[in-house]
RNA sequence: GGGCGAAUAGCUCAGUUGGUUAGAGCACCUGUCUUACACACAGGACGUCGGGGGUUCGAGUCCCUCUUCGCCCACCA
C-alpha cells in the first residue's frame, strides 16, 4: 500500500531510500492500522504482537544475526549465481516452499530452428515458454539420439532475432520426449543453467525485474526493438504469432503442466538467474533425519513421518534471501574500494578494516522463516547461553500445527535445534486437520467461507468452541464446520456445556456447603450399589482418558518406542470418554438415584454427599482441558473437604489430573442389574404407553446369582421407573402381566391392568405376541453361538476365551429362551 | 509422473492387535414442562460397512483388484 502511495506521488521506495521507507510504513501502520491495534487491545492481546509483524524486537534481532554470521562462519552460508524462483511482482526471490505448483493448462509450442549453413535442415524444438527463446544459448539433444547426431556442433539460427547457437549433445534431453530437442536458456530455467555450465556456455537474460521483455547487457540485441518492454505474457502472444507468420511455428498442442506461483500474490513465479544466499541444508538434514528415524522425535500421524523423511533426504539449499525491504538485512559488509572478501558481522561495520574505506551493508533481507526456524530458541533467549528460560525449558514437548508448514516451518525448526543446541526442540509434533466448509474447501478469506471465532464465542460460548474443534478432532482428520448453519456445528458443545453448568447447579444446592467427608474416610461397607457402579465408571473414565492421550513423553531412554510413538494423541476419544461419564453415566444415572438418598439425610445422605463431590471434582479434573471456564466456575464452589484438606490447589487449571482408586473394592455389577430392570421397565411402560404419571406395581425375582440387598433394588428401580418394586422370590401368574427376563436370569412382571388401566386389562394378546417376538430373537441369537459352537474348527481353532465365551453366552441364552418359552406357554 | 490417505446410519465421524447382536453426536418419529437441565428427559426407527474377488473356523478390520474423492511431492523441456 506505502508502495502504491509512493507511485501516486511520483516516488519509489528506491528514490527515497530505505531509512524513510521504513518511516514511512512504520507511519502508515500506526494511523491506518491503528483500528487493528485497539482490536487486539480490546480483546487483551498484545499490541507488541502486531509490531513484531514488522520489525523484529531486539532480542529476535539478535538471534537472527547470531544464527546467520555462526552459519557464514562454518560454511554453511553462502551467496550463489543461480536460477532461482522469482516473482516479478513482489519483485524478491522464493524458496522452493514458496513458489507453489499450481496444475495449469497450458501449451506445448513446437518451433522449428533453421540450420545457419543448410537452411533445408533444422531442428524442431518444444517448449511451454516460448518467449524464453530470446534467451537459448543452445538446443540440445541427448548424445544417443541418432535423428540428431550428425548435426551436434553444427549452428542453428535462432529465428526473431537470428542468434546463432550451437547443437549440443548432453544426457539431460530425453529422447522419448516431445521431439527429442531442447532449447537451452541457462538464465531463465534451473535446469538449463546446469547444462549451461557444463557447456561454458552464455547467461543471457532478456527479461527485466517485473518480467518485461528486456535485454540487459550483452543480452540487449537478443530482444527485438518492438518487443522491448512487452509483459512476458503478451510477449508470448506476439511472438508466438511472428513465428507462425515466419512459418517457425509447426504446431501447438494442449499441455497440462505444473506451473509454481508466488505463495503470497499468486503470480506465476518466473524462473530467473541472480546472485543470492543460500543454507546448506545436507549437514542440517542429518540430524534431522536421524531423529525421526530414531524416535526421538515421534510425527503423528505416523504417515506424515515418511513424508517427512522423503523431504529431507531430497533436500536442496535454502535461498533466504529476498529482495523486500522489510525484514531482517542481511548481516554481510563489503567494500567496494579494496575489493575485500564480504565479512558477516554481529555488529554493524561501517568502515573496511582493510583499506578504511566505507563499508557496505548487504542490500538483502532474511526469509521470514529464516527468523521463525529459531523460534524454539529465540524465544527462550538464545543466543544468550545463560538464559534461565533457555536452561528450564529447552527443549520442549509437543509442537501442534498444520501438516502444510512441515517443510516451511517444522523440520526447520528441528535443524535449528540440532545445531544449534544439539537437541530437538520437541519430542512429539502434532499435525492437526484443516477446518473446511461443507464443500471440503478451506476456509478462506477470498472464499468468504471462513467463520469468525469471536462470532462462535458470542452466540455459544468459548467452551462450545473448544469442545467442537477438540471433540471433533480425529488424528489427522479434517474438521468440517458449515459456515451457513454454526447451530450444527456449535450446539452440540453449548448443550454440553449447558448440561454440565446444571449438574453442577443441581449439585451444588442438593449437597450445600457444608465439608464433605474424603472418599478416603468412608467404610467400604457403606457405599450403596449405586456407589460403587459410579465410581468405578470414573475409574474406567479415567483410565480411557489415559490411554486416548497416551504418554505425555517418551521413556527415561528419550526416545519413543514402537509401541509408544503411534499411542495417544486421540484426542476425539478423550473427548467422548469424559462426556460418557459425565452425561450417561453420572446425570442419567447416577444423580438420579442419589436424590432420594440426599433428601433423606443421616449418614446414607453423607455418603452420597461425599461420592458426588468426589464424582464431580474428577469430572471437572477431566474437562477441565477441554471446557476451561465452566469447570474452573463449578470447582471453586465444591464444597470444602472434611478436616480442611486441600484439593491441590487454589485453580482447577492447576489442581492436577485425576487418578484412578488404588484399592478396589466390589464391582458394580449389581448396579447393572438395576440399570437393565429399570431400561426394561421403562420400555414397556412406553410399549403399552402408559402415562407417565402412572404409578405400577413391579415384582422382581431376583436369580440366585444377585447378592445385593432386596432393599437396595426397591428403592434404586422405583425411584427411577416410577413403580412400587416388591423382590419376590415366587413367580408371579404370567396370565396378566408383563414379563421380562434379564440377562441374568432376574425377572421382572408387571400387572397389565395397571399398565394399560381398567379399561382394556383384558388385553393379554398384545403381550403374548411382545413376549413370542422377544423369544424368537433369543433363539435366533442362541442358534448362532449353538451353531458355532458345534463348528468343530471354531472349537479346535479359536483362541480358548473366544470359546469359553461363547459357552457362557449360550448358558445365559438357554436361560432365557426356558423362561421365555414358559411365560408365552402360560399366556 | 511418484507417494499417501479416505469411502461405515440422511449428515459429520468413532470402530484398539480379525472374535460373535457395528457405535456416538446431529437430524428424524412417539411421549413428557417428572421442582438441575425442553440447549432437557424417556422410548423408537434407520447401515447387505463403495463394487468385485481372495485368505480364515470367523472379515468393517488382512490381501488383490476396480470405482470415486482428497492430500503431499516432482527440474521432462
Amino acid at each position: 500500500v506505502v508502495e502504491k502511495q509512493l507511485a501516486a506521488e511520483g516516488l519509489t521506495r528506491d528514490s527515497l531510500g530505505r531509512e524513510a521507507f521504513v518511516k514511512r510504513t512504520e507511519q502508515f501502520v500506526e494511523t491506518t492500522g491503528g483500528e487493528i491495534l485497539n482490536q487486539l487491545k480490546a480483546i487483551g492481546s498484545s499490541a507488541d504482537w502486531t509490531r513484531t509483524a514488522y520489525t523484529l524486537s531486539p532480542p529476535l534481532s539478535e538471534a537472527v544475526t547470531e544464527a546467520f554470521v555462526r552459519l557464514f562462519e562454518d560454511g554453511l552460508v553462502y551467496r550463489g549465481h543461480r536460477v532461482i524462483h522469482w516473482c516479478p511482482r513482489c519483485l524478491t526471490s522464493l524458496s522452493d516452499e514458496e513458489a507453489e505448483f499450481n496444475d495449469t493448462q497450458g501449451a506445448m509450442y513446437h518451433i522449428r530452428y533453421l540450420m545457419a549453413d543448410d537452411p533445408t535442415r533444422s531442428i524442431t524444438v518444444a517448449t511451454t515458454r516460448p518467449e524464453t527463446l530470446l534467451g537459448d544459448v543452445a538446443v540440445a539433444v541427448n548424445p544417443t539420439d541418432e535423428r540428431y547426431a550428425d548435426l551436434v556442433g553444427k549452428q542453428l539460427v535462432l529465428p526473431l532475432n537470428g542468434v546463432r547457437i550451437p547443437v549440443i549433445a548432453d544426457d539431460y534431453t530425453d529422447a522419448a520426449f516431445g521431439t527429442g530437442a531442447v532449447k537451452i536458456t541457462p538464465a531463465h530455467d534451473p535446469n538449463d543453467f546446469e547444462v549451461g555450465m557444463r557447456h561454458k556456455l552464455a547467461t543471457p537474460i532478456i527479461m527485466d525485474a517485473e518480467a518485461r521483455m528486456n535485454g540487459a547487457g550483452d543480452a540487449v540485441d537478443r530482444v527485438p526493438p518492438e518487443l522491448r518492454g512487452v509483459d512476458r505474457f503478451e510477449a508470448r502472444e506476439r511472438i508466438v504469432n511472428m513465428l507462425r507468420d515466419g512459418g517457425a511455428l509447426v504446431k501447438v498442442v494442449p499441455h497440462a503442466h505444473a506451473v509454481r506461483h508466488c505463495y503470497r500474490c499468486d503470480t506465476v513465479v518466473e524462473p530467473r538467474l541472480s546472485d543470492q544466499w543460500f543454507v546448506k541444508m545436507a549437514p542440517l538434514a542429518k540430524p534431522a533425519l536421524e531423529a525421526v528415524r530414531s524416535g526421538r522425535i515421534r510425527i503423528l500421524p505416523e504417515r506424515w513421518e515418511a513424508v517427512y523423511i522423503n523431504w529431507l533426504e531430497g533436500i536442496r539449499d535454502w535461498n533466504i534471501s529476498r529482495q523486500l525491504w522489510w525484514g531482517h538485512r542481511v548481516p554481510v559488509y563489503y567494500c567496494d574500494m579494496c575489493g575485500a572478501a564480504p565479512r558477516a558481522s554481529r555488529t554493524p561495520i561501517a568502515i573496511c578494516e582493510e583499506c578504511g574505506a566505507a563499508a557496505r551493508q548487504d542490500n538483502d533481507v532474511l526469509d521470514t522463516w529464516f527468523s521463525s526456524w529459531l523460534w524454539p530458541i529465540s524465544t527462550l533467549g538464545w543466543p544468550n547461553a545463560q538464559s534461565a528460560d533457555l536452561k528450564a525449558f529447552y527443549p520442549g514437548d509437543v509442537l501442534v500445527t498444520a501438516p502444510e508448514i512441515l517443510f516451511f516451518w517444522v523440520s526447520r525448526m528441528i535443524m535449528s535445534g540440532y545445531y544449534f543446541m544439539g537437541d530437538a526442540p520437541y519430542h512429539t509434533v502434532y499435525l492437526h486437520g484443516t477446518v473446511r466448509d461443507m464443500q471440503h474447501r478451506k476456509m478462506s478469506k477470498s472464499l468468504g467461507n471462513g467463520i469468525d471465532p469471536m462470532d462462535v464465542v458470542r452466540l455459544y460460548g468459548a467452551d462450545a468452541l473448544r469442545w467442537t474443534m477438540i471433540a471433533g478432532m480425529g488424528l489427522g482428520v479434517d474438521v468440517l464446520l458449515d459456515p451457513t448453519d454454526l447451530d450444527k456445528s456449535f450446539a452440540p458443545g453449548r448443550n454440553f456445556g449447558t448440561k454440565l453448568w446444571n449438574i453442577g447447579r443441581f449439585l451444588l444446592t442438593k449437597v450445600g456447603s457444608d465439608p464433605v467427608m474424603p472418599l478416603s474416610s468412608i467404610a467400604p461397607d457403606s457405599l450403596t450399589i449405586a456407589d460403587r457402579w459410579i465410581l468405578d465408571r470414573l475409574d474406567a473414565a479415567i483410565n480411557e482418558s489415559n490411554i486416548a492421550l497416551g504418554p505425555v513423553r517418551p521413556g527415561p531412554s528419550g526416545a519413543w518406542t514402537d509401541a509408544e510413538r503411534n499411542a495417544g494423541m486421540r484426542l476425539d476419544a478423550y473427548a467422548d470418554a469424559a462426556r460418557r461419564f459425565v452425561w450417561n453415566e453420572l446425570a442419567d444415572w447416577y444423580l438420579e438415584t442419589v436424590k432420594p438418598r440426599l433428601t433423606a439425610g443421616g449418614a446414607d445422605a453423607d455418603v452420597a454427599r461425599a461420592v458426588l463431590v468426589h464424582c464431580f471434582d474428577n469430572a471437572l479434573r477431566l474437562l477441565q482441558p477441554i471446557i476451561p471456564f465452566i469447570t474452573e466456575t463449578l470447582w471453586a464452589k465444591l464444597p470444602p473437604i472434611v478436616g480442611g484438606a486441600e484439593r491441590g490447589s487454589d485453580f482447577l487449571s492447576t489442581s492436577g489430573w485425576p487418578a484412578v482408586r488404588t484399592t478396589h473394592m466390589a464391582t458394580g455389577e449389581s448396579f447393572e442389574l438395576v440399570r437393565n430392570a429399570v431400561m426394561a421397565i421403562r420400555q414397556i411402560r412406553n410399549e403399552y404407553k402408559t402415562k407417565p404419571g402412572v404409578l405400577v406395581n413391579v415384582t422382581l425375582i431376583p436369580s440366585a446369582t444377585d447378592s445385593a440387598s432386596a432393599e437396595q433394588f426397591t428403592t434404586a428401580i422405583g425411584g427411577l421407573t416410577r413403580s412400587t418394586v416388591i423382590v419376590s422370590a415366587t413367580e408371579p401368574a404370567a396370565q396378566g402381566a408383563a414379563q421380562i427376563v434379564l440377562s441374568g436370569g432376574t425377572e421382572v412382571s408387571i400387572p397389565l391392568a395397571e399398565l394399560m388401566g381398567a379399561e382394556s386389562a383384558e388385553d393379554a394378546a398384545k403381550e403374548k405376541l411382545r413376549l413370542a417376538a422377544e423369544l424368537e430373537q433369543t433363539q435366533k441369537l442362541l442358534d448362532g453361538v449353538k451353531a458355532r459352537l458345534s463348528n468343530e474348527a471354531f472349537t479346535a481353532r479359536a483362541k480358548a476365551e473366544i470359546v469359553e465365551g461363547a459357552r457362557a453366552q449360550e448358558r445365559e441364552l438357554i436361560q432365557k429362551v426356558e423362561a421365555l418359552t414358559k411365560k408365552v406357554a402360560a399366556l
